[in-house]
DNA sequence: CTATTATGTACTCTTTATTATACATTTTGC
DNA sequence: GCAAAATGTATAATAAAGAGTACATAATAG
Protein backbone atom coordinates (compact mmCIF):
# COMPACT_ATOMS: atom_id res chain seq x y z
CA UNK A 1 0.00 0.00 0.00
CA UNK A 2 2.67 2.33 -0.10
CA UNK A 3 3.88 4.08 -2.88
CA UNK A 4 4.35 2.37 -5.82
CA UNK A 5 7.38 1.80 -8.72
CA UNK A 6 6.17 4.43 -11.26
CA UNK A 7 7.21 5.52 -14.69
CA UNK A 8 6.92 8.25 -16.65
CA UNK A 9 6.53 9.47 -20.26
CA UNK A 10 9.27 10.43 -22.14
CA UNK A 11 7.91 13.75 -22.32
CA UNK A 12 7.53 14.52 -18.83
CA UNK A 13 11.08 13.63 -18.49
CA UNK A 14 12.32 15.74 -20.71
CA UNK A 15 10.22 18.44 -19.11
CA UNK A 16 11.79 17.61 -15.74
CA UNK A 17 15.33 17.68 -16.98
CA UNK A 18 14.85 21.08 -18.50
CA UNK A 19 13.08 22.42 -15.91
CA UNK A 20 15.93 21.11 -13.50
CA UNK A 21 18.87 23.01 -15.97
CA UNK A 22 16.78 25.91 -15.79
CA UNK A 23 16.81 25.84 -11.97
CA UNK A 24 20.79 25.37 -11.87
CA UNK A 25 21.72 27.74 -14.52
CA UNK A 26 19.67 30.29 -12.74
CA UNK A 27 21.45 29.38 -9.70
CA UNK A 28 25.02 29.88 -11.08
CA UNK A 29 24.16 32.81 -12.96
CA UNK A 30 23.05 34.32 -9.50
CA UNK A 31 26.70 33.05 -8.14
CA UNK A 32 24.98 30.93 -5.18
CA UNK A 33 26.12 27.71 -4.21
CA UNK A 34 23.71 24.85 -3.49
CA UNK A 35 23.70 25.40 -0.11
CA UNK A 36 22.97 29.35 -0.13
CA UNK A 37 20.01 28.39 -2.28
CA UNK A 38 18.97 25.74 -0.06
CA UNK A 39 19.04 27.97 2.96
CA UNK A 40 17.18 30.71 0.88
CA UNK A 41 14.05 28.46 0.68
CA UNK A 42 14.52 26.98 3.46
CA UNK A 43 15.44 23.53 2.96
CA UNK A 44 18.64 21.01 2.56
CA UNK A 45 21.19 20.89 -0.26
CA UNK A 46 19.98 17.01 -0.59
CA UNK A 47 16.76 18.44 -1.95
CA UNK A 48 18.10 21.09 -3.57
CA UNK A 49 20.14 18.54 -5.60
CA UNK A 50 17.28 16.44 -6.42
CA UNK A 51 15.65 19.15 -8.02
CA UNK A 52 18.60 20.13 -10.15
CA UNK A 53 18.67 16.75 -11.17
CA UNK A 54 14.92 16.71 -12.10
CA UNK A 55 13.94 13.77 -10.04
CA UNK A 56 10.16 12.95 -10.45
CA UNK A 57 9.78 12.25 -6.59
CA UNK A 58 10.23 15.45 -5.53
CA UNK A 59 7.26 17.88 -4.15
CA UNK A 60 6.16 19.96 -6.58
CA UNK A 61 5.81 22.75 -4.05
CA UNK A 62 9.74 22.96 -3.74
CA UNK A 63 10.60 22.78 -7.31
CA UNK A 64 8.10 25.89 -8.07
CA UNK A 65 9.53 27.63 -5.21
CA UNK A 66 12.98 27.49 -6.23
CA UNK A 67 12.20 28.43 -9.87
CA UNK A 68 10.11 31.30 -8.30
CA UNK A 69 13.11 32.64 -5.98
CA UNK A 70 15.18 32.42 -8.99
CA UNK A 71 13.03 34.17 -11.16
CA UNK A 72 11.96 31.60 -13.26
CA UNK A 73 8.35 32.04 -14.66
CA UNK A 74 5.99 28.91 -14.55
CA UNK A 75 3.14 29.26 -16.57
CA UNK A 76 3.04 32.91 -17.21
CA UNK A 77 5.46 35.61 -17.05
CA UNK A 78 4.34 37.67 -14.44
CA UNK A 79 1.76 37.47 -11.08
CA UNK A 80 -1.28 39.51 -13.02
CA UNK A 81 -1.31 37.38 -16.11
CA UNK A 82 -1.63 34.32 -14.21
CA UNK A 83 -4.82 36.12 -12.34
CA UNK A 84 -6.20 36.73 -15.91
CA UNK A 85 -5.65 33.20 -16.97
CA UNK A 86 -6.85 31.85 -13.70
CA UNK A 87 -10.07 34.24 -14.29
CA UNK A 88 -10.47 32.36 -17.31
CA UNK A 89 -10.03 28.65 -16.70
CA UNK A 90 -12.76 29.46 -13.65
CA UNK A 91 -15.14 30.50 -16.29
CA UNK A 92 -14.78 27.65 -18.34
CA UNK A 93 -15.16 25.47 -15.34
CA UNK A 94 -18.70 27.30 -14.81
CA UNK A 95 -19.60 25.82 -17.88
CA UNK A 96 -18.64 22.37 -17.60
CA UNK A 97 -20.69 20.12 -15.72
CA UNK A 98 -20.00 19.54 -12.43
CA UNK A 99 -19.70 15.79 -12.99
CA UNK A 100 -18.89 13.92 -16.34
CA UNK A 101 -20.52 11.14 -17.00
CA UNK A 102 -20.27 7.96 -19.72
CA UNK A 103 -22.33 9.62 -22.61
CA UNK A 104 -20.30 12.87 -22.95
CA UNK A 105 -17.07 11.23 -24.38
CA UNK A 106 -14.71 13.41 -26.73
CA UNK A 107 -15.28 16.68 -26.30
CA UNK A 108 -13.78 18.95 -28.61
CA UNK A 109 -12.96 22.15 -27.73
CA UNK A 110 -9.55 23.96 -28.49
CA UNK A 111 -8.59 26.60 -25.39
CA UNK B 1 14.18 15.30 11.35
CA UNK B 2 11.57 13.78 8.96
CA UNK B 3 9.59 16.51 6.78
CA UNK B 4 9.12 20.23 7.84
CA UNK B 5 6.19 22.43 8.16
CA UNK B 6 6.45 24.60 4.76
CA UNK B 7 5.40 27.40 3.40
CA UNK B 8 4.90 28.62 0.23
CA UNK B 9 5.31 32.23 -1.50
CA UNK B 10 1.88 33.53 -2.71
CA UNK B 11 3.43 33.44 -6.72
CA UNK B 12 4.20 29.86 -6.27
CA UNK B 13 0.70 29.06 -4.35
CA UNK B 14 -1.18 30.73 -7.30
CA UNK B 15 0.82 29.03 -10.28
CA UNK B 16 0.22 25.84 -8.59
CA UNK B 17 -3.37 26.64 -8.33
CA UNK B 18 -3.45 28.05 -11.73
CA UNK B 19 -2.47 24.33 -13.11
CA UNK B 20 -4.82 22.20 -11.23
CA UNK B 21 -7.68 23.81 -12.45
CA UNK B 22 -6.24 23.83 -16.00
CA UNK B 23 -5.96 20.07 -15.06
CA UNK B 24 -9.41 20.08 -13.78
CA UNK B 25 -11.13 21.95 -16.77
CA UNK B 26 -9.07 19.52 -19.34
CA UNK B 27 -10.06 16.44 -17.22
CA UNK B 28 -13.63 18.10 -18.00
CA UNK B 29 -13.84 18.63 -21.57
CA UNK B 30 -12.53 15.00 -22.25
CA UNK B 31 -15.43 13.75 -20.02
CA UNK B 32 -13.26 11.78 -18.27
CA UNK B 33 -14.05 11.50 -14.61
CA UNK B 34 -11.44 11.65 -12.05
CA UNK B 35 -11.38 7.63 -11.31
CA UNK B 36 -10.68 7.14 -15.53
CA UNK B 37 -7.54 9.65 -15.10
CA UNK B 38 -6.44 8.14 -12.04
CA UNK B 39 -6.77 4.71 -13.66
CA UNK B 40 -4.89 5.82 -17.21
CA UNK B 41 -1.87 7.23 -15.03
CA UNK B 42 -1.47 4.55 -13.51
CA UNK B 43 -2.67 6.13 -9.76
CA UNK B 44 -5.56 6.34 -7.35
CA UNK B 45 -8.03 8.97 -7.09
CA UNK B 46 -6.99 10.63 -3.98
CA UNK B 47 -3.65 11.37 -5.66
CA UNK B 48 -5.71 12.96 -8.87
CA UNK B 49 -7.62 14.28 -5.98
CA UNK B 50 -4.59 16.10 -4.60
CA UNK B 51 -3.29 17.51 -8.40
CA UNK B 52 -6.68 19.34 -8.52
CA UNK B 53 -6.46 20.97 -5.68
CA UNK B 54 -2.80 22.05 -6.41
CA UNK B 55 -1.37 20.27 -3.36
CA UNK B 56 2.40 21.45 -2.71
CA UNK B 57 3.49 18.37 -1.37
CA UNK B 58 2.57 16.02 -4.12
CA UNK B 59 5.75 14.94 -6.34
CA UNK B 60 5.99 17.52 -9.21
CA UNK B 61 5.87 13.68 -11.74
CA UNK B 62 2.96 12.89 -11.09
CA UNK B 63 1.15 16.76 -12.08
CA UNK B 64 3.64 16.82 -15.06
CA UNK B 65 2.74 13.23 -16.03
CA UNK B 66 -1.29 14.30 -15.97
CA UNK B 67 -0.80 17.33 -17.18
CA UNK B 68 0.85 15.94 -20.41
CA UNK B 69 -1.85 13.24 -20.45
CA UNK B 70 -4.41 15.56 -20.88
CA UNK B 71 -2.58 17.71 -23.18
CA UNK B 72 -1.61 20.21 -20.86
CA UNK B 73 1.81 22.22 -22.40
CA UNK B 74 4.94 23.01 -19.69
CA UNK B 75 7.72 25.36 -20.54
CA UNK B 76 7.09 24.73 -23.96
CA UNK B 77 4.43 23.47 -26.83
CA UNK B 78 6.19 20.17 -27.84
CA UNK B 79 8.96 17.83 -27.46
CA UNK B 80 10.96 19.34 -30.28
CA UNK B 81 10.75 22.63 -28.55
CA UNK B 82 11.76 21.56 -24.92
CA UNK B 83 15.19 19.71 -26.52
CA UNK B 84 15.94 22.91 -28.38
CA UNK B 85 15.22 25.09 -24.57
CA UNK B 86 17.36 22.01 -23.50
CA UNK B 87 20.61 22.60 -26.05
CA UNK B 88 20.26 26.39 -25.36
CA UNK B 89 20.75 26.46 -21.57
CA UNK B 90 23.28 23.16 -21.74
CA UNK B 91 25.40 25.69 -24.01
CA UNK B 92 24.86 28.05 -21.00
CA UNK B 93 26.22 25.85 -18.79
CA UNK B 94 29.00 24.75 -20.10
CA UNK B 95 30.35 28.09 -20.07
CA UNK B 96 29.36 28.97 -16.73
CA UNK B 97 32.12 28.03 -13.90
CA UNK B 98 31.58 24.39 -12.91
CA UNK B 99 31.65 25.61 -9.49
CA UNK B 100 30.45 29.35 -7.99
CA UNK B 101 32.45 30.90 -5.57
CA UNK B 102 32.12 34.07 -3.03
CA UNK B 103 33.41 37.13 -5.52
CA UNK B 104 31.44 36.04 -8.50
CA UNK B 105 28.24 37.57 -6.99
CA UNK B 106 25.42 39.02 -9.05
CA UNK B 107 26.27 38.48 -12.49
CA UNK B 108 23.67 40.10 -14.77
CA UNK B 109 22.84 38.43 -17.35
CA UNK B 110 19.78 38.78 -19.40
CA UNK B 111 18.46 35.11 -20.62
C1' DC C 1 50.99 25.62 -4.85
C1' DT C 2 47.85 25.87 -1.23
C1' DA C 3 43.87 26.80 1.48
C1' DT C 4 39.21 27.21 1.01
C1' DT C 5 34.89 25.71 -0.10
C1' DA C 6 31.54 23.85 -3.59
C1' DT C 7 30.18 19.65 -5.03
C1' DG C 8 29.50 14.46 -4.85
C1' DT C 9 28.03 10.76 -2.10
C1' DA C 10 26.26 8.10 1.69
C1' DC C 11 23.83 7.19 5.85
C1' DT C 12 20.01 7.31 9.67
C1' DC C 13 15.76 9.02 11.43
C1' DT C 14 11.21 10.89 11.06
C1' DT C 15 7.31 12.55 8.77
C1' DT C 16 4.50 12.36 4.96
C1' DA C 17 2.56 11.00 0.49
C1' DT C 18 0.64 7.33 -1.79
C1' DT C 19 -1.95 3.25 -1.98
C1' DA C 20 -6.00 0.75 -1.13
C1' DT C 21 -10.44 0.70 0.49
C1' DA C 22 -15.04 1.95 2.08
C1' DC C 23 -19.00 4.62 2.38
C1' DA C 24 -21.98 8.90 2.25
C1' DT C 25 -23.63 12.40 -0.71
C1' DT C 26 -25.07 14.46 -4.92
C1' DT C 27 -25.54 15.01 -9.74
C1' DT C 28 -27.51 13.54 -13.92
C1' DG C 29 -29.03 10.33 -17.82
C1' DC C 30 -32.94 7.93 -18.77
C1' DG D 1 -38.55 9.92 -9.95
C1' DC D 2 -34.95 6.45 -9.89
C1' DA D 3 -30.89 4.22 -10.55
C1' DA D 4 -26.18 4.63 -11.63
C1' DA D 5 -22.16 6.75 -11.32
C1' DA D 6 -19.15 10.79 -9.93
C1' DT D 7 -17.60 13.25 -6.29
C1' DG D 8 -16.58 14.18 -1.24
C1' DT D 9 -14.57 12.37 2.81
C1' DA D 10 -12.16 9.27 5.90
C1' DT D 11 -8.97 5.64 7.47
C1' DA D 12 -4.93 2.30 7.94
C1' DA D 13 -0.65 0.60 6.17
C1' DT D 14 3.74 1.26 4.05
C1' DA D 15 7.20 2.95 1.05
C1' DA D 16 9.64 6.98 0.17
C1' DA D 17 10.89 11.89 0.61
C1' DG D 18 13.06 15.24 3.29
C1' DA D 19 15.98 16.68 7.33
C1' DG D 20 20.21 16.39 9.36
C1' DT D 21 24.83 15.08 9.29
C1' DA D 22 29.42 13.63 7.83
C1' DC D 23 33.16 13.06 4.90
C1' DA D 24 35.72 12.51 0.36
C1' DT D 25 36.83 14.79 -3.80
C1' DA D 26 37.82 18.49 -6.74
C1' DA D 27 37.72 23.26 -8.47
C1' DT D 28 39.30 27.82 -7.91
C1' DA D 29 40.79 32.29 -5.68
C1' DG D 30 44.85 34.15 -3.99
Amino acid sequence: MGKKIRTYSSRTSQALRLLASLIKAARKRKGWSEAELAERCDTTRGTVRKVEQGKPGTEIGLYFEIANLLGIPLLAEDSGELSEIQKRVDLQLSVLPQRVRTSSEEVFDDF
